[in-house]
DNA sequence: TATTGTTATACTCTATAACTATA
DNA sequence: TATAGTTATAGAGTATAACAATA
């Protein structure tokens, strides 16, 4: 007796959470017209969180190749979003970070995306809500 | 009284499942490469779920101008996975519907993806999953 | 005339291969 | 020799503009 819920099985639980996942995720996709593409919004964003990254390493957490990188990084630089600086210990190696006006638009986007999505969240149920809160949390440790 | 989990705003809940959703949902999206390009897998999809589509319908719902459809549909068609009948009415018209072929490789996608994801959930608690279970069914809703 | 879909053409983004500079 | 990044070049994929067929 522990049964609630309508009887959803370990596949139709996987179906229905991908659904859902990926829609909503498109529709955020959707939100806030950066004046980026994607590979540069997204190159920007990794940047601002993981910090100052060779663009190797940036190329590799993108996944994209080098010399797209270099173009990315190249624009990204030319918008004055990120700045470079040659490691004093291999002169090789160029480390990109973003500049104050980079992480104010990355801030600028995500708080569109948020405020698209809080606007939703405030039409649920307080249970309801609750359950996101919770789901998020293992969301999060879903995709670790 | 009543402070349960970390205290979230509504502005906290949006900025942590928008970033959860969006992982989660860029995870799957690397899963199963099925030979199709984004756009064409996604015009499938659309065509399987949606019915039997015009292209000029199909453009729309996907976001391309007519004749980047021309070119999808004619991709998908080569490869039997779409077929296309001109509709008796309005001989302009055509009709673009799955293949068996094509229904077939979306059925196998779709597994692969869910299969990923079930993996995951069964590393999952039960209660976990019960929250998982009620927040596919509000996400759902959400992005409606 | 208006509309559906196509063809012609140009642009953007990415990749592979070859190169430069540092190590 | 090996590695980080760049430049040269070519290949997908998309868009805008002009066109053909049907209404």
């Amino acid at each position: 007796m522990t049964t609630t819920t309508p009887p959803t099985t370990e596949a139709d639980l996987a179906g229905r959470l991908r659904l859902a996942v990926t829609r909503l995720a498109r529709k955020l996709r959707q939100q806030s017209p950066s004046g980026l593409t994607p590979s540069l919004l997204s190159a920007l964003a990794t940047i601002d969180r993981v910090g100052p990254m060779s663009l190797k390493e940036l190329a590799a957490a993108e996944q994209v190749q080098p010399p797209s990188m270099t173009r990315i990084v190249a624009a990204l630089e030319n918008e004055g979003l990120v700045s470079r600086t040659i490691d004093a210990a291999d002169r090789r190696v160029a480390r990109v970070e973003p500049t104050a006006s980079g992480r104010r638009l990355l801030h600028q986007v995500h708080g569109q995306k948020n405020a698209y999505l809080a606007k939703r969240l405030n039409q649920l149920s307080g249970p309801d809500r609750d359950t996101l809160v919770k789901a998020a949390e293992i969301l999060e440790r879903l995709s670790r």
